[in-house]
DNA sequence: GCCGTTTTCGGCCCGACTGTTTTCAGTCG
């Protein structure tokens, strides 16, 4: 079992025990251990190996023999025997806003409702409303809930709502008593995926602001509305959460909702040793508590203008948004060695982008203009090789004819370079799907997975490296091949891989098209460790998807990674350099 | 079930909104 298989099996004990009603803490500690494994980014070579589990935060000796259990056998005792006292279906309910598992377990309990249909049969015939602590409104709000359901997942690519929440921002900010407005919540944090759109107004009239909200064209329907709260469902299906605070509250209020929970937590507890209690609003002193044994004197409480404050009252550095996971944040913060992430500005070029040669919508020169306009001294056209037939691979003939244009238009460029090169098909045995030959004759190579996503792990992964391992492959692109929430990564030993990238100098790819961001920001600061070099690429297919790269940037710095860490950071000569130096290394 | 610069026991983040209730439980973030 893989490390975020059984993060869900932690996930599906934790939902189950609060179905049965259990310890809240007991299901906490399940959820949080959940969600530690799946992001704890160090070095896990071994499942079950009890003892470094252990030192997972989160994790305890109970959780560790499980995980051991899960990793070994691939079963769990514990959740067979949860898993017997309630039919598999239930668990879909938890999917509709609205129910938890306190309104479940009275579904189940008193009308034996353990799937969505059933749920949709009870409502419709009125029998959910007749239940004691349910009623009409109720009733209809579980109705309209799985019809949104069906119409949309509930989850969204950050690229999907991307143009719209920086419209809806622009359109709050330009309101004459919005004092400051920012996105907060996931979409600050740059997750790859967005559940809702949060956005903090600081404001002195905080109804104009909620009426100008629910009145935004975006807007299709209001599921709440309070003083200082309030929740709509966008067109795009997106749900929007709107707080409206007062200036003072606001480096409170962005800082809470802006997140993560774990990082919320962390802050928290943090305050708590100094004797305050931190909430969305203010820092204030604890009143003191007569059961504690020992008393804590609150320390005096610094002013807070801005989040930056707020951190400093903690003993923290500022933490840039991106980095708020829990993932060692806090001691980096703490010992001054957050790393200075890289910004939009670093980058000087890019690779991997198509043209009409293959399955591209513009011209090599309507590309070139385009990078230019976004201020890139240097682009890397890499087209589909022959096996991608779908995609309109290019033959070697076809190639020469490519490299030669490429060639001529450089001529006419001043201070600015297109590069030649392919995206070439990685074949199921790991071979390349052009030879050497004319390989050479490129500035570079882009090796991909298009095809056979099914091998088993060690098949794939051998068959990836492989590739890594000619020396003239320069990029490993899209690594795991993920379609965000349309396919899964195919099963690759992704430690394995960087562990080959670094033997060989082969840089791997960031590809920042919103629906890939692979590799994932969860590997980059183990590839960091290992000396392996990141390349943002948009994988273009059209000028205006250059722009993609702002999605890249905003995962590499999840990823922890500086300018140093991303080649294309590299100016025009110095890139240059660089790509001759990967092929000389083997050759 | 986890955790500890005070701790191996006794805590565990905290508030908004809704609906069904007459003071609060459930859900959500």
């Amino acid at each position: 079992m893989t490390k975020s298989q059984i993060a869900g099996v932690l996930q599906e004990i934790a939902t189950l025990l609060e179905l049965k009603d259990e310890n809240p803490f007991k299901i906490r500690a399940y959820a949080n251990a959940a969600r530690s494994l799946e992001t704890f980014g160090g070095n896990l070579s071994d499942l079950q190996d009890e003892e470094a589990l252990g030192k997972i935060p989160g994790i305890g000796k109970a959780i560790a023999a499980k995980i051991n259990e899960l990793a070994g056998t691939g079963k769990s005792k514990y959740l067979e025997e949860l898993r017997a006292e309630f039919p598999a279906a239930i668990l879909e309910l938890f999917s509709i806003s609205g129910l938890g598992a306190k309104k479940i377990k009275a579904l189940y309990e008193q009308l034996h409702i353990s799937s969505i249909e059933q749920l949709r049969e009870a409502c419709e015939s009125g029998k959910v409303a007749e239940l004691a602590g349910f009623g009409e409104t109720t009733q209809t709000k579980i109705c309209a809930a799985i019809e949104q359901r069906a119409k949309h997942s509930g989850y969204f690519q950050f690229g999907q709502i991307a143009a719209e929440t920086e419209k809806l921002r622009q359109d709050l900010a330009g309101h004459p008593d919005a004092l400051q407005v920012d996105v907060a919540g996931s979409y600050r944090r740059r997750r790859e995926i967005v559940r809702d759109v949060d956005f903090v107004v600081a404001t002195k009239k905080p109804a104009a602001i909620t009426e100008t909200f629910i009145k935004h064209p975006f807007v299709e329907s209001v599921i709440a509305q309070g003083p200082t709260k309030t929740s709509v469902r966008l067109r795009s299906g997106i749900q929007s959460d709107l707080r409206v605070v007062s200036s003072t509250e606001y480096p409170f209020a962005l800082n809470y909702f802006t997140g993560s929970k774990e990082h919320n937590i962390e802050m928290r507890s943090r305050a708590l040793q100094r004797g305050w209690t931190l909430n969305e609003y203010r820092l204030a002193k604890l009143s003191p508590d007569p059961k504690a044994k020992k008393k804590i004197v609150p320390a005096k409480i610094p002013k807070v203008n801005q989040e930056a404050d707020l951190y400093r009252a903690l003993g923290l550095d500022f933490v840039p948004p991106e980095l708020r996971e829990n993932c060692g944040e806090f001691e980096a913060a703490e010992t001054h060695s957050l790393p200075k992430l890289l910004e939009k500005d670093n980058l000087r070029g890019t690779f991997h982008c198509h043209t009409v040669a293959s399955d591209g919508h513009n011209t090599l020169e309507e590309m070139a203009a385009a990078a230019q306009e976004l201020g890139l001294e240097y682009l890397g056209i890499a087209e589909h090789s022959k096996s991608s037939v779908q995609a309109h691979g290019i033959d070697a003939a076809k190639l020469r004819e490519q490299i030669a244009t490429i060639r001529k238009l450089n001529k006419k460029f001043r201070g600015f370079r297109l590069f030649a090169g392919v995206e070439c098909d990685i074949l199921r045995d790991g071979k390349l799907d052009f030879d050497d030959e004319i390989l050479s004759e490129l500035d570079f190579v882009v090796a991909s997975v298009h095809s056979v996503f099914n091998l088993s792990e060690a098949e794939m992964t051998k068959r990836v490296i492989r590739a890594v391992e000619n020396p003239f492959v320069t990029i490993l692109a899209h690594p795991t091949g993920r379609l965000l929430l349309k396919r899964e990564p195919y099963s690759i030993d992704i430690p394995a891989v960087l562990e080959a990238a670094a033997a060989t100098g082969t840089w791997v790819e960031l590809n920042a098209a919103p629906k890939r961001l692979d590799l994932d920001w969860r590997w980059w600061p183990m590839a960091k460790e290992k000396g392996v070099k990141c390349v943002i690429d948009p994988d273009a297919h059209r000028t205006e998807r250059l722009q993609d790269l702002w999605f890249g940037v905003g995962i590499a710095r999840k990823g922890w990674l500086t300018k140093a860490d991303v080649m294309n950071c590299l100016a025009l000569g110095k890139i240059e350099t660089a790509l001759q130096a990967k092929r000389q290394k083997q050759e």
